[in-house]
DNA sequence: GTGCTTGCAAAGAGTTTGCACCGTC
DNA sequence: GACGGTGCAAACTCTTTGCAAGCAC
């Protein structure tokens, strides 16, 4: 599995994977690998778990994988635009943040800790609109 | 394992259980249970590590759970000061952040998008001082 | 003594991998 | 036709759980 440099275009067109890619970008969330593999079961009942894992590291150039707290990883392509999401803990709708807040901080970060910043991830949980007119 | 509402005074003081606190208060990083494990085991050698597993539960209102993106679960005391961590991505070692750069931008996020803010999440990534000077 | 805690073994959940066959280019 | 992709089954890793014995209070 080393990479060698490829990109998507490298890669063949199979019924399979173009199912995943179009699940991937419909989904209004990050998808785990079982609501992936549910949602192109509906249309390709004879797939299996191990092409939806095979293909998430085959399309990582394009995808980004976040392991969350449940242990589970969810996957979602990679915005153009660097974005971060506010997660609903009730029904785990996420809502898309266009301005990454963290931006602002991030040099005088770097600098005050002699830091080569790289990546980061910024979840941010809590209850939206719709939950929070629920009483639980 | 339902809640009955304990703090940790109520809990039995076993030399496995302490240990494990002694192990997280003088770790400079967030653990892993297997690192946690491996480390008490150094004094108690017939632990067994889902005695770590069942502690990290019990304690789960002073500890802090945070899996990374490896899947792996790491557990840290929960600082009287929320902070969050620079990580680095070569010695793993971490740089507490004492100011969260989170919390200016935290109120407009939750007016502009009527969502309640329970918690959030932010790791950075990065390479550290000393890693930076290492060529690879 | 009671009830939480532990050790041990086995089970679970999520993910990865070996292998033979299949389909794309 | 070559080679990457897929289905299937088994393996692996991390974590959880049932049970009986052990230990703290």
């Amino acid at each position: 599995m080393l990479s060698k440099n490829k990109n998507v275009s490298d890669y063949k067109s199979t019924k399979q994977r173009n199912k995943i890619i179009q699940v991937l970008q419909n989904a209004e969330k990050p998808l785990t690998a079982e609501e992936i593999y549910m949602l192109v079961k509906d249309e390709l009942p004879s797939v299996v778990i191990s092409t939806i894992y095979r293909n998430m590291e085959a399309l990582k150039s394009i995808i980004v994988k976040t392991v969350y707290n449940d242990g589970k990883a969810r996957y979602e392509f990679t915005k153009e635009k660097h974005t971060h999401n506010l997660i609903c803990l009730k029904c785990k709708k996420s809502i898309v943040i266009e301005k990454c807040p963290f931006e602002a901080m991030e040099k005088n970060l770097s600098e005050q800790n002699s830091f080569e910043i790289l990546e980061h991830k910024l979840e941010i949980y809590g209850h939206c609109k719709d939950c929070r007119r629920i009483k639980e």
